[in-house]
DNA sequence: TGATTTATGGACTATTCAGTCCATAATAGA
DNA sequence: TCTATTATGGACTGAATAGTCCATAAATCA
């Protein structure tokens, strides 16, 4: 019935390098060129395939928060405790900042801070996203919880919150500059409430 | 001996309402329109006076942290205890998101966001503030410590660096939509690890 | 008043921006 | 091979960008 020309790219990869620069530079110092050179992509192929800039960059966060939770459950089921799982996450952080291309932080975040409330479709993705993340942190607690380590007193939805309100400190203070060894300094403090009273 | 035709504008006014235009848009998207009309000047006087966007952005964000900063002492200083001045900090910060305008967060914070180290005078600038922050902390936890609510067994320098981490998180969460309710969960406990132990 | 000095308005430039459009290329099915 | 269909390259648009430049305005000093 149908036919036409074959798309010449695979879309998951090119969204993949868009994701990149995104993450790289934020949305707004990203030029609609540095995308079709990170992409490969034609002016004409680009905006069949993905609309607009700002279509481009939803798809993007979306995969992001995607891969990132995944990643972040599969860890937590590769792990035995509930505490370490927290513990290692944060100490990842901590450490990523060695490495150059992890200084851009969490995509998700930085788009928090870059939106802000002014775009309501990407803020209810930022949202979502943060809420996801939280969940992992919810059970990880809970684990933690029946695991003896982690005081049943505590409110692991409030808990979560808290981590998930250091996770951002900590890609804040990465990006201004602050050394791994202060980093991992804050560490230690910021789990103390999971295991004090 | 010299003359010439007087200036018509006060530079420390037209310095404030670029630094609001900046905090509320950022850097980057903050046209040089934008700032002109705020800022009721002409082209020419704003190159004549300011040199040139970046060179404005700089001393913004310095003014911005004099600013906060005296304001962070002055805070300090009407308060007798220690600990419930850093308290107060941050229940401020977390019933701040009520009003509009704060939603804007901490321009310091938000540059470090947008610039990270791209720009080394920048860079420079935000750790400086950052530093200048902690060195508040760090004295309100000592006399947390020497009124005998914060542990002498912590070490007042993490404790402090703990506390601008999470004074970012914060502004973080704020921007991502966050309620007030949950931002003071959060807050109950953030100031944990200064009484426990 | 006239000379000197500095500020200002606004025209101008060159670049970049996101996005459109169309002629053409490349395929599948008939 | 012919037709239908879709993808692509690249020219083009109009708006916005930061920044320059110069003629003129407005003041002081002599």
């Amino acid at each position: 019935m149908k036919a036409g020309r074959p798309v010449e790219f695979d879309k998951a990869i090119v969204l993949r390098s868009a994701m990149h620069v995104f993450w790289e530079k934020g949305f707004e110092s990203t030029s609609l060129q540095d995308l079709l050179d990170a992409m490969q992509l034609s002016k004409s192929s680009f905006y069949q395939a993905f609309l607009s800039k700002e279509h481009l960059f939803q798809e993007c966060i979306s995969n992001y928060q995607k891969e990132m939770l995944e990643s972040l459950k599969q860890d937590f089921t590769n792990s035995e405790s509930g505490f370490e799982f927290i513990e290692s996450t944060f100490l990842n952080i901590a450490n990523s900042m060695q490495n150059n291309t992890k200084k851009r932080g969490c995509l998700i975040i930085n788009t928090a801070h870059e939106f802000g409330q002014k775009n309501s479709v990407i803020a209810s993705i930022v949202k979502n996203s943060i809420e996801k993340f939280e969940d992992v942190f919810i059970q990880a607690i809970k684990l933690g919880q029946s695991q003896e380590v982690i005081p049943k007193s505590k409110n692991p939805k409030v808990l979560a919150k808290y981590l998930v309100n250091n996770m951002s400190g900590l890609r804040s203070l990465i990006k201004a500059g602050t050394s791994r060894k202060q980093l991992n300094e804050i560490v230690d403090v910021i789990l103390e409430p999971l295991i004090t009273k």
